[in-house]
DNA sequence: CAAGAAGCTTGAACATCGTTCAATAAATAT
DNA sequence: ATATTTATTGAACGATGTTCAAGCTTCTTG
């Protein structure tokens, strides 16, 4: 009665289901296969017949939270006062916000390193460049004279920089920075950053 | 005839110069204590009369390697022309050059986390505050007006900015930038920051 | 429906780590 | 010279990712 695949696809899910939440709960260093497998009821070997390795595991959990932090992305990108310099720097603290929220999924996703030999799978890249979107688009209305390749280079610049506040900001092996505190900062710098580019351009 | 006090500290001063080449060439992840152990010459448990736990062998590489990141960015400051805008501009440029050179080493000064109980010493994190300075002076004199505490804020947040930059754009995970289009990138966008700091600041 | 084929699951075993520790060797003190 | 203190060793421990032969389940077929 019951069908092996589906029953397989069920345990696949909740394997990739456990993994999130252990990431969560404890950071990547605190995934184990072990208790993975009692987790979600099976033996430690038969997590190698739902996913190649814990390389996978953790770029599937990868996947899942860049999507998520998509949404959260799209949404601050509408929602707002429709200022394109605003709306980057709604971009930018919706950003700060989910990675302050999935502080170590958000981790995770740049922790992890893959053996030198074996290189990423294609839709775990696709994911990433399709962040680099939300802040292409406001730039490209606000400076519609440059080239779209112009326009991607500036885009995964001010993305980068945004991140590097974030990523030291919550790091707590400096002082801590209050959330607030650092919201103010980044809403700050990208204003400036935004100014300044537009006076470049005149 | 030999003193084994001094002994010691060459055993030990080998040990963390080993450490740090095995990093440079391997990576954080290819630090092995037996490895280390062969390379100075003694038992893989000695590696343990030497030096606390990994950790802190991690750490005083992590040390070394920021007095030389230290040093190239004084070097930055000084030399060049004397406009407070390009010296910032140099001083990211060589953060970038740096990170580029000594991969392996930068990389490992934000890879490497402790375990949540322990917490840095703090000779640990005086290395680290050190770097914030380097920004600090030349935006000092371009915002006199500013508080000294509005400036350490400002600082960090431009340094984390250009940390960022370089951190995703030396990131082989997405498309990897040539190095010149990386520095042309951080060059624009730091002027933009500092133009757009001086617009707001009037 | 029964029996063999195919695939799935298991948990013990392996290799590799960091780390510890009783035993040994060395150095120093008496 | 002998005793005491200290340093060093390398075998052993516990954890961990991964593999695999053996047993079990499910499916196919006569």
């Amino acid at each position: 009665m019951t069908k092996p695949l589906e029953r397989r696809e069920k345990l696949r899910s909740d394997l990739i289901l456990a993994a999130e939440k252990m990431i969560a709960d404890r950071g990547l260093a605190g995934l184990k296969t072990r208790d993975l497998a009692r987790e979600i009821g099976c033996a430690n070997g038969a997590v190698y017949n739902l996913v190649a390795d814990v390389d996978e595991l953790i770029l599937r959990v990868g996947s899942r939270t860049l999507l998520r932090l998509d949404q959260a992305l799209s949404t601050a990108e509408s929602a707002g006062e429709p200022s394109l310099q605003e709306t980057l720097v709604r971009i930018a603290l919706a950003y700060c916000d989910f990675a302050a929220e999935n502080l170590e999924l958000w981790r995770a996703l740049f922790e992890h390193r893959m053996e030198a030999d074996k290189l990423l799978p294609d839709w775990s890249i696709d994911d990433q460049l399709q962040l680099f979107r939300h802040v292409y688009e406001p730039l490209a209305a606000l400076f519609p004279k440059r080239s779209r390749e112009e326009l991607g280079i500036t885009a995964r610049s001010l993305f980068s920089a945004v991140h590097g506040m974030v990523a030291l900001g919550l790091e707590q092996k400096l002082v801590a920075v209050p959330l607030p505190a650092l919201r103010k900062e980044i809403a700050g710098l990208v204003r400036a950053m935004i100014d300044g580019l537009i006076a470049r351009a005149a």
